[in-house]
DNA sequence: GTATTGGATTAGAGCGCTCTAATGATCTAG
DNA sequence: CTAGATCATTAGAGCGCTCTAATCCAATAC
């Protein structure tokens, strides 16, 4: 900066001037630092400048895993508010691991990001409050439990119930929830499984099997349901991921879906869409999540004060192919 | 700081010491300076510790889109080498749009990364030539003419011949290629495809259909396809993505796969992968390669002379179910 | 007792920018 | 012709840290 302020014979103020278009400078003058700007290489350094500004027009994304779809949408719909109000994106990755995510938290801290979005993080209800308390922050989950940080999510429960409701519609009784484990989300999908079996009443069979958030993670879960006595007749898998994973599995056993098991999903990626999966499964607006979760983080921004933001979307069930009557067991079922 | 340090009744420089948990600071000393940053809540400022060391030691990995799980499985290979060495990665969306991505190498550079990796970056010749001046940079891409950055990749020309081979073996000779539009290795994937019709005999076929690298992508080309009067038999797609999408909408035209048309991916997602898809494919040895772009970075960074290194993976043919012998046409064909 | 050593501590400059307040230059009005 | 106003420009402090060189102090050597 100072090369550049020699060589166009002006002070280094004028250079900053003319680096952040004020309109207070000449055009001569503006053209000639432009054109030792150009001349010389020269690059605003973005570090040097946040620190003198004490701003940093940044905001931090930490994603839980990147591999999954799901939060490439999010993240899609936080960067386009984001770059409607001038705020850059830095975006970590998670990994699927409370350790690094933590890390992450901390890195996005140092950095002085002046708010944060958790797309899926798995952080326990402590670590969370900690950041809410360190900087504004939005976490994508249904609201509810979370202290100390805004929540936008999709009401997780009442997807759950929306998928427990139509397998039971169609006359399932024997429906297993394949849990999503540590994600975020496990919790309260499981909670609306339990409560839409019981509002079904079936509420004595409950069954809920530890699986994760991942294709892989649905393999052994299935070889232990076909390997009981009396396997399920529907599965309602934690998200999309878990049921592609399980539909693998269950493909390789002969079983027919939805012939012999149903099986919706959750999520609604573009996975489920597949013509040749086309799985039933539970829609959020992941585009619009996004965007509010900016929203709620610049409303953060600015207002600063009051209690915290709880934003609830609505899901939807998407009934594709996967999910059709029990063999011969609709005949048994209460009416609806 | 300075209030931990007085807090601590020590100088700056001895709480900058402990921050970095120096070896020559006594525990007495460190454990009140510590008790104090804990009391004040004191965090230290990365951005201002970056300024005065000048050394970021950050590396910037620039995504061209976050929901194609390719590119996901790239960047945890980056991820995990650059963790063992030390290195922060920070990631940008490039959202497969050429404007977009170089502002986020801008925003790099201007962050001062001291690396950056192009994971699937569409930029001009000109614009990587530049990049490279101003850091060292690793694109991942099959090397050949990116001038003036590192490159590593799969050889896309081969695994596209691999795929045109395996199709002209089944006998097919109508094969169709679905271009990967401003895609990085459209254009290499695009000439081995070429380059396998020729060596197949079947030069005078070659029918290249502009498509792009997305799902949706496809649709307007497989419709136009099978509109035409003498519909092809077989179809090489850019990629995973496209070609599901492609399998999606021969499906709602009634086609059957491999029965009416073959198709072949690109990548080996894990969307092939799917047994309801099971798509013949090209793999890619992803996290391999995301370490070997963060190694290739780390070794120009200690270098920082010699000329281009260009490190160029073997791709492997993944055949699955959506690839058999032409209807009928197995016997006009000549022998393998 | 003084000189020497070596480890612990600190003063203070410097990293590259922004921002406020002051200065200079040019113009208009009385 | 001068006071006042307006606009363009600049000096210089400050952002929060690190790093070098200097200083201090206790322990050891002679």
């Amino acid at each position: 900066m100072e090369d550049v302020a020699a060589r166009a014979k002006v002070s280094r103020a004028l250079v900053s001037l003319v680096m952040n278009d004020s309109p207070q400078v000449s055009d001569e003058k503006r053209r000639s630092v432009l054109r030792a700007a150009r001349e010389l290489g020269y690059r605003p350094n973005l570090i040097a400048r946040i620190l003198a500004q004490q701003r940093t027009h940044t905001i931090g994304v930490l994603v839980d895993d990147l591999r999954n779809p799901f939060f490439g949408e999010v993240v899609d719909g936080i960067e386009a508010e984001a770059a409607e109000h001038g705020f850059r994106v830095l975006i970590l990755n998670g990994h699927r691991d409370a350790r690094r995510e933590v890390e992450a938290v901390e890195t996005f801290l140092q950095l002085r990001v002046e708010g944060m979005a958790l797309v899926g993080a798995r952080l326990d209800d402590s670590d969370t409050a900690r950041v809410g308390m360190a900087a504004p922050c939005v976490m994508v989950a249904s609201g509810s439990v979370r202290s100390g940080v805004d929540t936008v999510g999709t009401d997780d429960r009442r997807g759950a119930e929306l998928a427990v409701e139509h397998l039971a519609a169609l006359g399932h009784d024997r429906i297993v929830h394949m849990d999503g484990g540590a994600n975020v989300s496990a919790a309260e999908r499981c909670s609306g499984y339990e409560s839409g079996m019981r509002s079904a009443g079936l509420g004595d069979l409950v069954d809920i099997r530890p699986a994760g958030d991942d294709e892989a993670d649905a393999l052994g879960v299935i070889d232990e349901l076909l390997a009981g006595d009396d396997p399920p007749t529907a599965i309602f898998a934690f998200n999309d991921l878990l049921a592609a994973g399980a539909l693998n599995r269950l493909a390789d056993a002969g079983m027919a879906v939805p012939g012999d098991v149903s099986l919706v999903g959750f999520d609604n990626t573009f996975i489920a869409a597949l013509r040749h999966l086309s799985l039933t499964t539970v829609n959020q607006p992941t585009l619009a999540m996004g965007r509010l979760v900016m929203a709620t983080l610049l409303q953060r921004l600015s207002d600063g004060s009051s209690g915290p933001i709880r934003h609830t979307l609505q899901p939807e069930l998407v009934v594709r192919s996967t999910t059709g009557p029990p063999r011969g067991g609709a005949l048994l079922s209460p009416a609806p």
